[in-house]
RNA sequence: UGGGGUAUCGCCAAGCGGUAAGGCAGUGGCUUUUGGUGCCACCAUUCGGGGGUUCGAAUCCCUCUACCCCAUCCA
């Protein structure tokens, strides 16, 4: 850390462009916001929106804000703001002040709105909501502008006013930027910025009788508040020209924010939609927003996951803007992952096989350790032991499969923190099935003092019968059976498994080291916050341990078909034909100039720059390698830049191109030149003079180093003469980076060859 | 269909003209009184396809393909 800046060079695209404007001074401190709008509860999407938002002020030395988006009073509500808040307060996060609300702003933004009434760039339109529609055009067709576009500024500005005043009814009027109707962006059609709303606002009440539009609201939002980057999901792509077009077109004083756009978080699994979880709800497929199975951030929370955990899965996954759906088993690492450094373990027998030890008469009290061997934490409870206990069902196979390591007629087993038992006899009932197991013991086997020299494969869990405490267990399983579900129809219906007659040992809910435990070899589980009584022991499965005799030993459970992947091979792909006219000059620029067709084809489509190279090859007549720098660099330049703002002309192309073809610098050197030209507009030949650029082609000046970049590498070298073939590469990217790109890169693979072989 | 985006391992994801990072999942092995954890090893001769430029391309150019977003008075 530097400043407060972690310097780690791998940043996420968002943290890059953050560095950059603050070591550009754009800005002189990072000012970020996560701003839901309150209408729902947020789940694990939000967390990674939390995590990205309030961990890029934290790292950066900023601050973040909290902001409520609620300009739309008929689906928001109090109720969520506080799920809102609650949410961002449990994964740690602190915002910077007070929570904003964009209602607070309705004052501020209402003056705007008539600031751009005045400067004619808004009007208020009057046409029904289907006409406007109409009138929007398609995504293929330009639209057309109202006829109210064209009122005068003194009726808008009185029209407005009356709007405000709740003179007109709903969806009488709105107001509307003026900006271009056959945008090719719909959403730069002369977008909505107010509409009427009769309605009661959760925090304005009925003060308002106009509500301002997401796209107006929220750039003048993030403005007024000082926020430098606005991050948002990748949906909002199409609206950041609406963003930078308001805070423009109002000319508002820099600093100003900019947004960036980066993709939602998807799990496979489960579905992320306010709609569909709230579907869930309605139709009482979960119980609540905090139904343990929920993705939302209610939902994991009660389920057991902690904080640490979700900040964790959020910073693994990582930040960029592919759509792309994260798999379950990442959340699931990560909270396993958590809770084993934390955890307490302790036994508990889900489905309980009574035992009764033959040879063993009394009790007694074992001490047995909370945490094992590799988790640094002390803590110890005390473990009644007598003659009848209880194990797990599945720790006895009378006729094991191969490679069980538990308890079989001829497998002794240990138990955990006690002695090692030794089957005896099954005692059945007349269906044939184990009711109770008669076992012996061997009494110096006891852990810790192990005098019988016995091996067991495993330890297993139990519970002393009389001191056993009955819990519920609530083991969840995915929500849905198939990877991306649509809806209710693809719902596992094993999702919850209720477990009633399962038992711990007494320490669990005597002593309650924790919330949270891990019943061993069975899972981690967290004491239901709502449920839970000490009458009435509740546990949530938050997740089961890894278990590879489970994936050994099944073949595979059953996997719900999966929506097939029309992986198909792709063959060339024809590019489009050329017209009349342009296979003319295709034609000619192949026979007259002997260019290659790629290069051909390339100008004989693109006027402007077949053009270019006209002119730079009457300037220096070397058609080929003019037209290689025009196809590739120039083509490159003019996608970002029009002809115009070009600082070079075909002239420093073609002495670019002269220096090339004389050898005097070598492609690579080219390349660079070529950047510099077109930024400062220098003549190409000054750059080399003063940077020096002319390549060395004198071995003697190469040998050198290459003898020194081998003998750095000795590994390398090795490598590559067991066949390695890729690292001649690497060879010839030292020496060429130890001359600043000026060695000849022909020579240097020449000798760079020769010397590997000598070496 | 016009515009805006995105394609690197089964799933995320680095990489920005010079040896294809890392995590999850998976597979072997060692350790282990949890079939857990930990440790070690393996897991992309290749970056959506095809061309071009270059001594050298995942990276630059052209082109094709696939997927996502935009025609709410939602955000």
């Amino acid at each position: 850390m530097i400043n407060g800046f972690i310097m780690d060079k791998k940043r996420d695209f968002l943290r890059r462009i953050v560095a950059e404007d603050l070591e550009s001074g754009k800005y002189s401190r990072v000012v970020t916001r996560f701003p839901p709008e309150p209408n729902g509860y947020p789940h694990i999407g939000h967390a990674k929106s939390i995590s990205i938002n309030f961990g890029i002020a934290r790292d950066f030395g900023g601050v973040c804000n909290l902001r409520m988006d609620d300009t739309n009073p008929t689906t928001e509500d109090t109720e969520y703001v506080e799920a809102l808040k609650d949410a961002v307060e449990w994964l740690g996060f602190k915002w910077e002040g007070d929570v904003r609300y964009t209602s607070d702003y309705f004052d501020k933004l209402y003056e705007w709105a008539k600031e751009l009434v005045k400067k004619g760039k808004a009007y208020v339109d009057s046409l029904p909501e289907d006409k406007m529609r109409e009138y929007r055009g398609t995504v293929t067709s330009p639209g057309k502008r109202s006829e109210y576009a064209n009122r005068s500024i003194e009726e808008n500005l009185d029209l407005l006013e009356r709007m405000k005043n709740g003179e007109f009814k709903d969806g009488e009027h709105v107001l509307r930027a003026k900006i271009d109707m056959s945008s090719p962006n719909m959403k730069m059609r002369d977008p909505l910025l107010y509409r009427i709303r009769h309605a009661q606002h959760f925090r304005a009440g009925d003060k308002w009788a106009i509500y301002p539009m997401y796209d107006f609201a929220h750039c003048l939002s993030d403005y007024i508040e000082g926020v430098t980057h606005s991050l948002c999901t990748l949906e909002f792509e199409n609206n950041r020209d609406i963003y930078d077009w308001v805070i423009d077109t109002l000319g508002l004083e820099p600093p100003r924010p900019y947004q960036y756009e980066f993709a939602r978080l998807n799990i496979n699994y489960t579905v992320m939609s306010k709609r569909k979880l709230l579907e869930l709800v309605n139709k009482g497929v979960v119980s609540g927003w905090d139904d343990p199975r929920m993705p939302t951030i209610a939902g994991l929370r009660r389920r057991g996951y902690t904080p640490e955990s979700i900040l964790n899965f959020c910073e693994q996954i990582g930040v960029a803007k592919a759509n792309s759906v994260v798999d379950v088993a990442q959340l699931e690492y990560a909270i396993r992952d958590d809770l084993n450094k934390k955890v307490p373990r302790v036994m508990c027998v889900v489905n309980p096989l009574k035992v009764t030890i033959e040879n063993y008469e009394g009790s007694e009290e074992l001490q047995a350790l909370y945490y094992p061997h590799d988790v640094p934490k002390e803590g110890s409870r005390k473990l009644p032991f007598s003659k009848e206990i209880y194990i797990d069902r599945g720790d006895f196979e009378e006729n094991p499969p191969k490679g069980y390591y538990r308890l079989t007629p001829t497998q002794p087993v240990r138990l955990k923190h006690a002695y090692i038992i030794e089957f005896k006899e099954a005692i059945k009932d007349e269906n044939g099935n184990i009711v109770e197991l008669i076992v012996t013991y061997h009494p110096d086997s006891k852990s810790g003092s192990d005098k019988s020299g016995i091996k067991v494969k495993s330890a297993i869990q139990w519970v002393e019968a009389k001191s056993a405490k009955e819990v519920e267990l609530r083991l969840y399983d995915r929500l849905f059976k198939c990877e991306a579900p649509e809806g209710i129809e693809d719902i596992n219906p094993n999702s919850l498994q209720i477990v009633k007659g399962a038992l711990v040992e007494p320490a669990v809910i005597e002593e309650r080291a924790d919330v949270r435990f891990q019943f061993e070899r069975e899972g981690n589980f967290f004491a239901d916050p709502i449920d839970y009584s000490d009458e009435k022991p509740v546990f949530n499965k938050i997740v089961a341990l890894k278990d590879s005799w489970a994936k050994k030993s099944k073949p595979k459970p059953k996997q719900e078909p999966k929506k097939p992947k029309p992986k198909t091979k792709q063959t060339g792909g024809e590019m489009a034909e050329l017209n009349e006219q342009e296979q003319a000059l295709f034609d000619k620029f192949i026979q007259k100039y002997g260019l290659n067709k790629q290069v051909a084809s390339i100008f004989a489509r693109d006027e402007v720059l077949a053009k270019f190279f006209e002119e730079a090859t009457k300037e220096y007549n070397s058609a080929v390698t003019v037209a290689n720098i025009v196809a590739n660099d120039v083509a490159k330049e003019l996608k970002s830049k029009s002809l115009e703002e070009l600082k070079f002309s075909p002239k420093d192309v073609a002495i670019l191109a002269k220096m090339v073809d004389e050898e005097i610098i070598s492609s690579k050197i080219a390349k660079e030149v070529f950047e510099a030209m077109s930024q400062s507009g220098q003549n190409p030949e000054q750059i080399v003079e003063s940077r020096g650029l002319k390549q060395i082609s004198n071995p003697d000046e190469i040998l050198p180093i290459i003898d020194e970049v081998i003998a750095k590498n000795p590994d390398n070298v090795a490598k590559y003469k067991d066949g390695n073939q890729k690292l001649f590469g690497f060879f010839v990217g030292q020496v060429l980076k130890a001359t600043g790109g000026k060695a000849n890169p022909k020579v240097v693979n020449e000798l760079v060859s020769k010397k590997l072989q000598e070496a």
